[in-house]
Formats: C-alpha cells, structure tokens, sequence
DNA sequence: GCCACGGGCGAGAGCGCTCTCGGATCACGT
DNA sequence: ACGTGATCCGAGAGCGCTCTCGCCCGTGGC
C-alpha cells in the first residue's frame, strides 16, 4: 500500500521477451525494421508487465519534454471573474494533448512570481510557452526571449521591447470595436459613449482605437478609461452620465463593465435601449445572456484561438527539431475575425 | 539564433569552479558540509555559466518529479461557465508554487480522455494528482487507485466503487442547502420548491439532501431535476410554475439556474422577493451580482479549498517520502463551511 | 610524536532510456 | 557454392544528475 510498485523497466520488458532493450524501445516507439513476430511478443511483455515508458530517462535523452507551458499573467481581478480564460485553456489543451503534449500551468500574480516563471522556463523543463495577459511593459516577454524559448503570445503583446518577431494570436479588437460603434451610429445614435477597458493591456488599446476610428471627431469627454471589472463599468457610467447627461448609446470595453454600465443606467431611470443602447464585447456567457435586458456584444471565438496559439507552437517546434529554424512558413500573428451579435440591449 | 545554446551542465559548473560535481551538486541542493570558501566558488562558477538544473536528469534519480497533476473531468458545461474552476486553480497554484512545486493540467472530456488521462497518472510523470468533477461512475479513480497514486479529490468522490479511504476536501453542500431552505422559511414562505444540479454529481445530491432535511414533507412536486445550466434553470422553473403555481419561494441548486429561473419569473411576471424569493448557490460572481435583482446566494470559500487540497496532496507526498506512509494523521475528508449572502432575491 | 577519529571532498556507479554502429542472418544473382 | 546487399537485431556508450564510499587531511588525546 505504502510502497509503489517498482515500476518496469525496459530492460525488464527485453528480459521477458528475449530481445534486446533496444529492439524493445523500437517496438515501443513506433519504428520500423523489426519483424512482426519480435514486435508482437515485445508487445506482450510490456502489456503483462504493465510498462510505461519513464518520461525523465527518455528526455534526458531526446532533450524533449513533449510539454508546453501556459504561462498566464493576470494581477488577479480579469481572468479569474470569466470563463475566457478557461475557453482558451480548453481549446489549447485539446490541440496539445491531441499531440501527446503535456500542459504546464503557471500563473503569476506579482513581480516575484515572474522571476519564478522566468526561471522556470529557462530551465529547459518544457518545449515552449503560450503566454497570456500581458500588461505593458511586463518583463516577461524580455526574460522568455532570453530564454530562447519558442512561445507564441495571446493577443497582441506590447510592441515597446523590441519583440517585434513575436508570434501572436489575437482578435480583431479594432475591427470588432469598430462593428460595434457603427452598429450603434445605424440604430441613429450620435452621442456614443465609450467605457475602455484598463489602458495598460493592448486589447483595450485597440478596442478604443477602433472607437475612434469610427468617432473621429466625438467629444473627448464621451470617452472614460474603465478596467475591465464591473464596478469599473459602474464607475465610468456614473462619471459618463454626469458629463454627458445627453448620451445615447455606450460601447463598453468588455461585458462585464456593460453589465456594470446597464445596472447604473437603471439606477437614473434610463431605458435601455430605448433611451441609452449599450453594447458589450467578448460575448461572455453566460453573462452576456443574463443581464437585463441581455447585451448586445463582440464576439470572438475563444477556443479556437486557443487551439490556434497551440498549433503554432507546435509548429515551430517540430520545424526547430527538424531543419533549419522557423522561417517555413509560420505566420508571425493571427488575427482572429469578431462578430457583432445583437441581442436586445442595441 | 535557431539553436538553443547548449546548458552547462553539472560537469562545466565543476570544472569552472575547480571542484568535482558531487560537490557542485551539494552546493546547488543546499545541503551542508561544504566549506563556505569552496561554496562560494561554486556559486559564482553557476552563476557565471547561468547553470540551471537538468529537471528530467534530476528526477531520473531521485524519482521526484516536484509535479502534480490538476484533473479536471468535465464534459464542457459547468465547469467553463463559471469561475469556480479558476478559482480553485489559483488556490492550488498558490500552494503548489509556494513548495516549488508544478501543476500540470489535465482536462477531459470523454471516456477516451479517460483512459489516456489514466496512463498518463499511472506513468508516473507526477508525484500526485487533485481531481476535480467527478461524475458518478467515473471510471478514473479507480484508475488512480490502481496506479497507486497519491490523490486528493475535490468535492465528495462517488462512494460506490469502494473508495472509502479517499481524501477529499468539500463545501458543506448539505448544510449550506439547508440554510438556504431556512432563510426561506425564516422570510415566512411554505412553498419552498427546489431545483436541483444534475443529480449524477454528488453536490447536487448533497444540496437535496439538506433541502429535503427541512422540507421533509414536502410536496414532491416541488422538486424539479435541473442540470446546473441557465437553460436548465429556465426549463426547470417553467415546470415549476406549472405544476405548483402556487410556490412563493425557490431554491436553486446553484446561481446560474438561479438566474435561469429569475428571468422566467419575470417574464410570467412574479416580482421577485415579493411574490417569489429566490436563493441560489456557490456566490458565483459576477452572476450572482449581477442579476435583477442580485441574488442571495451561498457562498463557499473556493480558493482556499483549492490551497487546502494542495496542502493536503503535498503533505500525504511528504509522508511518504519520510516513513510509513500517510497514516500520520492526514485527515480522510475535510468539509468547509458556508455562509448565506443576503442580497436582494431573498 | 603517534594513532584514532571525524569532517570535507572526489571517484565512480548507476538511474532508464535512445541511438549509433557493427555483426548476424538471409535471399538472391552468378 | 560463393559473394553481395539488404535487413534485422544487440552491444554499448552516454544523456546529466545523485549518492554512496572511501580517501585525505586536520584535529585531539595519549
């Protein structure tokens, strides 16, 4: 009970069928070249002794790990209070483990944590990184650089350090903002109001651009930065109303400030959309379905990004083991279309 | 570029520094009986080569693997539709990094998933694992059990296949059920109807069981099979409107088929608390808050369930590395309180 | 001044695997 | 019958580390 089983070896297997340890990892690992007969009794012993290959001998070897690293970088609040996070890990750990990649788990919240995940990943304990969340001016991006490790970057990291090789899988933040504004201005809204999301992640960044691009010439007071939580919708709701009691339409930075906005605007007696239409972005069920009345939103396909971004790493990794590097063909960034889907809030 | 530089090894550290490896070896793993001149050469010999230890050669020898795998057995819904999920990962991570230890992820979704998730375990790339959403019938602990894996399992594991010695750590699902079902009474409602999870999980087997601790006699109409889903929740009320339109209160199974069941409320135009209250289960934010009206719910402390299971696993790890094995003094299951949030709904 | 003792260090084996290389074996052509 | 390849298989080295031994040197007791 206490002890494990002394697990088999391949020499133990070998022994059992009369063969050679190497014929036996031949047989194990797929190769050709021996004849049926051998691979046949090899296959017996491994089943009756019940071998599984030991993972650290053969990397030890191979210098492989046949493991990423998921690498997500959230102070907290974002991640953690939506299913986004988990539609990605889902669609990236379907991609890998279709490709017996293992998937390692790293979050971090604070400085001291990135030192850890920095170290981690130099360490050669797995293959690559698909990393998250950054914020501007994050040092990880740096460090994993260093670190020579292949990785490919959840939405656009921030161009600042240099990175400009960087393979990144993002949304069309820009082009679904900007779907979102126009759908607003042919309901025959004019004061649109944007709630931005926390202006250090590039997502809010380009969500706004994509605001502007649309209401060129708005008044910059319809425009109040918001940080991607629902008290912070509530907030820049408040503060929208005040200095623009005359708005018509609010395109909030994500749903949960729309949440957040759609409750205020409650509170002062505005309808929605009657008086106020409101539109959201990330189509975050289920609260995108479940707010009063349900939200008008962006959507982008999570998973598939998710398993996009795992591709990719893999990839470049099989051209990396390969021949000569990553230059055949993978793409430096993905941009991943949006689609407006329109509920009753616009 | 294209190549990763080749790590220094053990080896390049000792000769650098002057020494042998074993001695490098004692420097790097902290243990005594190196005299700190000698100690000192060596550290600026690693730190001058950027000598990071070979995991895989590592645990080749030592048969640690300072890894344990996160299982999460989920057939899509719940889990990725709530944060409870991610919570529970933070908490574990927390912990597991706090003992420099990985947290590989595994996630499945059907029975293929299973078998390959049970090699997986039983191939002895982690030292433990933490299993989450098991379905009654799950064949995968008792794939764990066989494989001898050390395993602390999240929410009451299904008693049937004889796992009575199985760790687990649980809400008070059927107390916290019961206060809910109090509350309610306490408001001075007798029509108490509950709606219940799928009931092939045991927390929504648990979560009847406190319902029906107060509502012993109650009229079996008023509970209705839901499926911890929003729609679930919807189709669920409709029923119960129908059968006993005279019920003035409801007890979810959990928030999400709370808001299900708010809004079929509202649209068969009850006003909730007045003609029907309304008390879901879990506190899952943003939901919970953000429903109309916010909803009273239980609430259970995830994320520190989440540090407590990987507290748990460590120990158990730790014990049997030291001795005799687990026995000393590892609790068999710890169950955590609840408590009622009165918001609006109830 | 000699021996016993103990602490600090190095030599070397070995963890379980992969992979190269060369030896056996066999079919075939001459 | 013999050489010639091609094919299949085994021997053995070696991946980077840990850990046991035993050597060496310094210290203390007599």
């Amino acid at each position: 009970m206490t002890d494990t089983a002394p697990r088999p070896t391949l020499e133990a297997v070998a022994a059992r069928a009369g063969v050679s340890r190497a014929t036996v990892s031949r047989v194990v690992n797929g190769s050709d070249g021996v004849r049926e007969r051998l691979a046949e009794r090899v296959r017996r012993a491994v089943e009756e002794l019940g071998y599984v290959p030991n993972q650290a001998a053969r990397s030890l070897v191979t210098k492989r790990h046949d493991a990423v690293a998921v690498v997500v970088a959230e102070p907290e609040t974002r991640v953690f209070a939506d299913p986004f996070f988990a539609r990605q890990l889902r669609g990236i750990s379907k991609e890998l483990t279709a490709h017996d990649n293992q998937l390692v788990l790293l979050l971090t919240e604070d400085r001291d944590d990135h030192a850890r995940v920095g170290r981690y990943l130099a360490g050669g304990h797995v293959d690559g990184a698909l990393v998250f969340s950054l914020h501007i001016d994050d040092p990880l991006p740096e460090l994993i650089q260093r670190a020579g490790l292949p990785t490919v970057y959840g939405g656009r990291p921030d161009g600042s350090g240099g990175r400009r090789g960087a393979v990144y899988v993002d949304s069309d933040n820009r082009g679904g903002a900007r779907d979102a504004v126009r759908h607003l201005l042919g309901l025959g809204r004019s004061r649109v109001a944007h709630i931005t999301g926390a202006l250090d992640q590039t997502a809010a960044v380009d969500r706004l651009d994509g605001f502007r691009d649309v209401m060129a010439d708005a008044d910059p007071r319809l425009v109040v930065e918001g940080d991607f939580t629902p008290a912070g919708g509530e907030r820049a709701m408040r503060r929208l109303l005040d200095r623009c009691p005359d708005l018509d339409a609010v395109f909030a930075g994500n749903d949960l400030m729309a949440a957040g906005a759609l409750r205020v605007l409650r509170e002062h007696g505005r309808r929605v959309p009657d008086d106020v239409a409101v539109v959201g972005f990330d189509d975050m069920l289920p609260i995108a379905e479940q707010t009063e009345p349900p939200l008008t939103t962006v959507r982008q396909d999570i998973e598939e990004m998710g398993r996009l971004m795992a591709r990719l790493l893999l990839r470049d990794l099989d051209g990396t083991t390969a021949s000569d590097g990553n230059a055949g063909g993978t793409p430096s960034a993905v941009i991943f279309p949006t689609t407006l889907i329109r509920r009753a809030s616009a």
